[in-house]
DNA sequence: AAGCCCCTTTTTGTATACAAAGTAGAAGAT
DNA sequence: ATCTTCTACTTTGTATACAAAAAGGGGCTT
């Protein structure tokens, strides 16, 4: 994971506010307004709004009607149909998956899976995020679809506020990680039908976590 | 078409573009220089900064390595890859949509079906991709999912001048439409499963005519 | 002739300035 | 007191200016 690329003013601030809103530093329906940003970030309203037009575009920010943008905030129901949307992307990858499997993704994902069962038992949440985060990743890049996993992991980073606060206790990062373990059966049978259907169905519980947290 | 909210100079650069490239006067690979542009839309750089910012994240144009902003151009793996995920969505659209069909959704289906026979049997080109699209549409509508009306959609967009080489010959148009007649029998039968597939074998067919066209 | 370095010219990113369009608030009218 | 309307203040969109980085070109060296 190397950006050696681009330490632009506009990308350091779509991360910076990326992170923030993902950390729920920022909430749902807070106003951003540039000047501020321009001030905080100590640069210009012009890579402000760069940026702000980029976190707009992925469906992070929401343009208010009249003015201002806005950290996007969701109802339940509009929740439920990013979630649904996202599970339809997981699942094509999951079936995808399955289909393409090699010995290299495949190791990835039992790579990604070990550090999430070895972050869920000792309890290191933190860690567990972010194993986790690997892990759908490895399953996406497992499509050898770079546009399909893009589309996942858009989904993942918009959804990201709302499924973080699901794993509080050991025992939820320890039961997610379980369900990491039939999901990763179900794509390694190289049943296409079988894997989406488990993707699925882990992605539906992770929801109904996600939303009785919220 | 009303476009009574925002005629800024950055979303009329935005279409205008986007028509171009729709329509092939800028081929793919097409390097696109911000001051050229701007005097050609008589302009500054800033909002013409703003559109291909824009038009950058829809993925239909892409950022060269080093310099410059380029009309997309996809190989033949990168097209496939990209079809492949517009039928993934298409596919979740027909199922979603065979599981919540009502009357309204499905008149509207039959309408834009209806207009689709009609433009073909009179071999009228351009008012076959009007049809089909709003045919299409009406599919994405039926899931009552935004989210996943506009991922399919967007796909839509970034495919549309590959698509529009396939329909040549009146008789391109009538199969085109028999084929849509089909599709809507497997939607109609709300066995979502039927219609998945039907969609699938919709998308297939059309995608492997796009790539003889090209 | 090939390779290397330096200089010029584009190009990109950022800052600042300005104009137009709202918004809110206060003052006045009923 | 409430409603209206005018005014000032934000806020957004666009233009222009400037600095840094990079590509291209030419000449010099070997």
């Amino acid at each position: 994971m190397s950006e050696l690329e681009k330490p632009s003013a506009a990308s350091r601030i779509e991360s910076a506010l990326l992170e923030e809103i993902a950390a729920g530093e920022l909430a749902p329906g807070t106003r951003l307004d540039e000047v501020g940003l321009a001030e905080r970030f100590g640069a210009s309203r012009t890579p402000v709004r760069e940026a702000l037009n980029r976190l707009t575009a992925q469906g992070i920010l929401v343009a208010g009607k009249k003015r201002g943008v806005f950290v996007a905030e969701y109802t339940i129901e509009e929740l439920s149909q990013i979630f649904e949307a996202m599970h339809e992307i997981e699942a094509a990858c999951a079936r995808i998956a399955a289909q393409r499997l090699n010995l290299l993704s495949r190791s990835d994902i039992t790579a990604a899976q070990q550090e999430c069962v070895r972050a869920a038992e000792s309890g290191d949440r933190a860690s567990y995020l972010r194993a986790n985060e690997l892990f759908h990743m490895a399953i996406y890049e497992a499509t050898g679809n770079p546009y399909i996993a893009n589309l996942a992991s858009e989904f993942r980073r918009r959804t990201g506020p709302f499924r973080a606060k699901k794993f509080e206790t050991r025992e939820d990062l320890i039961e997610s990680a379980k369900s990491h373990e039939e999901l990763i059966n179900h794509i390694f049978s190289e049943d296409s039908a079988t894997a989406s259907n488990g993707m699925r169905s882990h992605m539906t519980e992770s929801f109904v976590r996600s939303i009785r947290a919220n």
